[in-house]
DNA sequence: CGCCCATGTAAGCAACTCCTTATGTAACGA
DNA sequence: TCGTTACATAAGGAGTTGCTTACATGGGCG
């Protein structure tokens, strides 16, 4: 019902938002409060809370109370993760990039020269 | 009005579902058709067509059509700047680390000590 | 004590997401 | 021509997002 989504999925979604992004560049520079993380933005408070909650939700914030301020801190180990995830297939699809010519080639003939058996309707790639 | 969106975000939101992230973790090993990327999801086509809308959006994506099969192929530099943002902020975390030290015992000396001169109010940086 | 300050929570609303079923549309094969 | 395959589009619904205004909480200051 509520959330079962994975972390990663959490923490691109903390990013797909330029708001929450200038939050993070901000916070980059050292710790703020809601109040200076605020400031730059044309919006109520209670939206940058429900900004801030999403980042914290994503584990890309750690929010500390002195007195009535709350000082938020980046963390960064979920950007480690998901810069992980996005080099990790940057990296495959550079090793692989031969595979695409030779499907390439594999469906264009599949196509060109129409049935090689009776294989056309089955799946494009069945070349025996 | 339909999207002013820039394209950091649609890249960071295409990447925030699993079964998109799936789906770019399958054309990593080479471009495959419409039918191919479904066959791993319990999804019916309609909803397949809509993630690769999502994907070709963000430009991560292409599509073309070799008679009736459509063939999905990846597209790196959308990952690229992705990856640019990530790394780059993870870097000027690292680098300012020590800032975060400073502007705690800041923070946590004004508050403490209580008013340093008549700068509660203001904002919690102020030591003059 | 009473007042302001920084921030959080509640409730409401338009827009979007992610899925569904039903209905095209184009190309191939018999 | 007719049926099938591969895919897209249309329409609709449950849930979520991103904002708003109004109110609550909790600490410092006079």
């Amino acid at each position: 019902m509520g959330g079962a989504v994975d972390d990663l999925s959490l923490v691109f979604q903390a990013l797909a938002d330029p708001t929450r992004r200038a939050m993070l560049s901000r916070l980059a520079a050292g710790p703020a409060t809601v109040g200076e993380l605020a400031e730059p933005f044309a919006m109520s408070r209670p939206a940058i809370s429900q900004h801030l909650k999403v980042l914290e939700r994503a584990g890309l914030i750690e929010r500390t109370a002195h007195a009535q301020w709350r000082t938020c801190t980046l963390r960064t180990e979920p950007l480690d993760e998901a810069s992980e995830w996005v080099d990790r297939h940057r990296g495959e699809w550079n090793e692989r990039f031969d595979l695409l010519d030779e499907h390439l080639r594999r469906v264009k003939r599949s196509a060109e020269r129409a049935a090689p058996q009776g294989g056309a309707p089955g799946r494009p790639k069945e070349t025996p």
